[in-house]
DNA sequence: AGGCTACAATGGTCTATACCATTTGCCGGC
DNA sequence: GCCGGCAAATGGTATAGACCATTGTAGCCT
């Protein structure tokens, strides 16, 4: 039965359907550059506007890149994220195969902004730690880390290896402190000057914001954070589970 | 400063503001209909397809709805469902402001299949109850609930009102078995004839599959279900929260 | 009064063309 | 060998116009 299908299908999504078979029967892989505009018009004998419809449809749905001046390229594919669930990064990504790194930008000890105070229960003006780590897969940098910790409850924090450890991990069997719950949402922003250098975009880029407040398991929060992914290398997908460790 | 400014905004996109601006300041209402684009061309000054130009950006913002044939709308906001949080639908609708109502459209005990079985937990062919209701807002439908839960747990659940109450609520005030977690993806599908007739739209249409396996405080799984929601209608946002009864 | 048909209004598709903005590569000069 | 400038290649914006497909309304006929 035929009931949704038209009798003709419109030339641009004619053509985008062949370049979608093209890019996912592996016939062009990411990153290969596509024929120009004019070329493609011509081989598929249409306007340079059909066939610029065609391109912008395979953009939207996260299939090319285009360029001005440069080109027309096959994406990337987006690494997933478990959206609302505390999975250490570092293990999530390497059991994709990816290989992970880390670099500390950051780490400084400062009185709470009244904020963070208030979101850590911490009293006014409280010593925290301010911590940015940036993320790296395959050695491309696409996770900046911001966040906040006491430092009455985690005195010492800076002799511990925050570039190779995961932090819950150390909160566990350094501080007895185990992460159990967080509140987490997910927001998209644009990427400061100071993002996009760290992140080695432009300013103005997309980056998905995840705020979070993780809890310990007497239900205090012990950590206040901001991380900021690259919007062009994520993709975030939802599934609650009990929480694993961090 | 501005480096990330163009000295000149495409002429397309200073519409496209300058209609967004009229949506957002209220002087357009959702339902509103837009004067058609040849009249909005001409209100500009660019040929119609400078301004299509414009509108298709704003319908991909969500910001508009266009028919063919029919005219173009100022789309209805969309209701938000918390991602990842088994917060009752009534309930979290009627804190809105929303007024609710649901049809049990199916109710019918049933040998489960193989793999309902399987995520219940269930020896092979146990009965079941195979259940779809049907969830309104302002009297519009838009969800669809399918699900599925052991009749030998929940003996005679056919004498409570799933009309007028939650699952969740039955389960924990009848039965002792209180949903304290859940397994849940989110995924993008078309409607079905079936599932079009019921939810008010046409086969084909993008509906929001959310599927779901939720476990008691014993952690034993006993409800499993696919929620579809209209497409249209909600859009979903993440925030992980202990979880409240449903 | 209801149903059907036709027409007008509306969005959708497509063409051909011109020009602008950005990027990249090559060539020449220092 | 390196740097800068220029030109070509590429995507982006815009125009004018034609024609197609869908929707809705009005008028006419039963």
């Amino acid at each position: 039965m035929m009931t949704i299908m038209k009798t003709a299908v419109p030339r641009y999504i004619q053509i985008a359907d062949g370049l979608r078979q093209q890019i996912e029967s592996d016939e062009l892989s990411p990153g290969d550059q596509l024929p120009s505009e004019r070329e493609l018009s011509e081989t598929w004998q249409v306007s340079r506007m059909t066939l610029r419809a065609a391109l912008q449809s395979l953009e939207s749905q996260g299939l090319l890149v285009r360029r001005q001046g440069a080109g027309t390229f096959v994406a990337e594919p987006k690494f997933e994220r478990q959206a609302g669930k505390l999975v250490p990064f570092t293990e999530a990504m390497r059991n994709r195969g990816y290989k992970t790194g880390a670099r500390v930008i950051l780490f400084e000890q400062r009185a709470a902004a009244t904020s963070t105070a208030q979101k850590l229960q911490l009293p006014p003006a409280a010593p925290v730690y301010v911590i940015h780590r940036l993320r790296l897969i395959n050695d491309e940098p696409v996770l900046l880390e911001k966040f906040a910790m006491s430092v009455t409850l985690f005195p010492d924090l800076a002799s511990h290896d925050l570039e190779e450890r995961s932090i819950y991990e150390i909160t566990r069997t350094e501080y007895g402190i185990i992460a159990s719950e967080a509140q987490q949402s997910l927001e998209p922003v644009l990427a400061t000057e100071y993002e996009a250098e760290l992140l080695g975009i432009e300013p103005g880029v997309p980056l998905m914001l995840e705020r979070r407040l993780a809890f310990d398991q007497e239900k205090r929060p012990f950590e206040y954070g901001r991380d900021l992914y690259r919007g062009d290398r994520f993709r975030f997908i939802t599934e609650i589970a009990p929480l694993d460790d961090r």
